[in-house]
DNA sequence: CTTTTCTCTTACAATTTTGTAAGATTCTGA
DNA sequence: TCAGAATCTTACAAAATTGTAAGAGAAAAG
């Protein structure tokens, strides 16, 4: 149940909205001016931040600098006018969307959903077939047990999964792996780490299904 | 130098948009219809790109979702209707913004300039004081030079960067550096990773600026 | 089929990581 | 001040990582 903070200052228009966004399954908070929407905002930590850019007490704009001292949560901009001014300047102020009144409930749905979805980017990880990376823990799972790796073949790995389906040279990667310690590492090196990487996270290191040869050029990873 | 890609079959449209992107220093590609604009896509690899829903041959979203099999491009729809079944559909479609003819160049300019800084998104960075982690390639940065961590401290450094400022009893690190691989540690051993990550991120691992002990507790991560 | 080239595999020493133990140090409360 | 508790530091062996060399195996070219 996402949460959404409505600042708004026409009764009718906020009502409206605050009963149709509940149909949709989102709880929401409403404030009818500035100072009560960043106190709101502060209170009620909103996943998504509807905001008029004309309030009785101020305009939007400043509201929403405000906002982005503390957080990163999009904010989409209400506004009566259709003023081109108003959007650039929503925009640079780091607003994510924007929509002119009158707009159709299903309309601003829409650009809800596509701004949460961008914005709950969730803690990404990186899949292949049987094997994940989890960046944000340094972990590399297989069928969902953790496979140790050493810290060159994760950074490895890493180079594949981040180039999933890109043929990488083998100068490519000894680059990323070796150039910013400034070491030199012989010619036959990153075969054997090839290897290595293969026994550890491949069914079959014969035949690797995930980390592709392709001869005379370099490596791949596929999907599948 | 932001590369653009159009496809739009109105051709005084489309001259005209190209003119005014080029004025505002962006690369632009351009093709009349759907299947020239997927050749076009594969080989230039656009930046952004903008798609009129209503193609001669064959509607926008055919493209789009075309699009979104080999690539995450940000996509933005130019339509003639203001109708907001297409806003709707071309957001489900994977879209990241919408635009209604007629709409004025500054404002295209906004938006194109909004989804690039979205998608562009710097590949995330977790910093304190002078320690960098770089997580999409797995690297550890002092000062800008690479540190070289062990697979556990980078996994350690990990979990203090991504919960800044919070505190960490001992358990919870040592949970979640031990207890996926089932293993049994001692009661000592944490501190002794302690000890070496500072001795290796800190400039005064004695009088430690980054990773503070809170005695009787655990560790933080503090920011200054 | 043979040669050549590229890749894989194995084995090996030097180095680093990992976990523990034992003692030193620091902090807190009586 | 002193005792007890928590944390830090050092030192040590077992285990793993790292880079290399040498030969085996596979694929392409003649």
């Amino acid at each position: 149940m996402p949460k959404i903070l409505l600042i708004e200052d026409d009764e009718t228009l906020a009502k409206n909205l605050v009963r149709y966004l509940q149909t949709e399954g989102y709880t929401v908070h409403m404030a009818d001016g500035q100072k009560k929407g960043l106190q709101l905002f502060r209170t009620c930590s909103p996943d998504c931040v509807l905001l008029d850019v004309s309030l009785a007490d101020g305009n939007g704009f400043s509201v929403c600098s405000a906002i982005r001292q503390s957080s990163d949560v999009p904010v989409i901009f209400l506004t009566a006018s259709a003023d081109e001014n108003c959007t650039v300047a929503g925009f640079e102020m780091g607003a994510d969307d924007y929509i002119s009144k009158p707009f159709r409930p299903r309309e601003l749905i829409a650009r809800i959903r596509n701004v949460l979805r961008r914005h709950t980017s969730a803690p990404k990880l990186l899949q292949c077939q049987n094997v994940t990376i989890d960046p944000s823990r340094g972990l590399v799972l297989k069928n969902g047990n953790e496979v140790f790796l050493s810290a060159l073949e994760y950074r490895l790995l890493l180079i594949f999964f981040t180039n999933m389906g890109k043929l990488l040279t083998r100068e490519q990667l000894a680059d990323e792996l070796w150039t910013f310690s400034g070491e030199f590492v012989g010619d036959n090196t990153l075969n054997v780490y090839m290897k290595r990487l293969r026994d550890k996270i491949e069914d079959d290191p014969q035949n690797p299904t995930i980390l592709k040869t392709v001869r005379g050029m370099g490596y791949k990873a596929v999907q599948s």
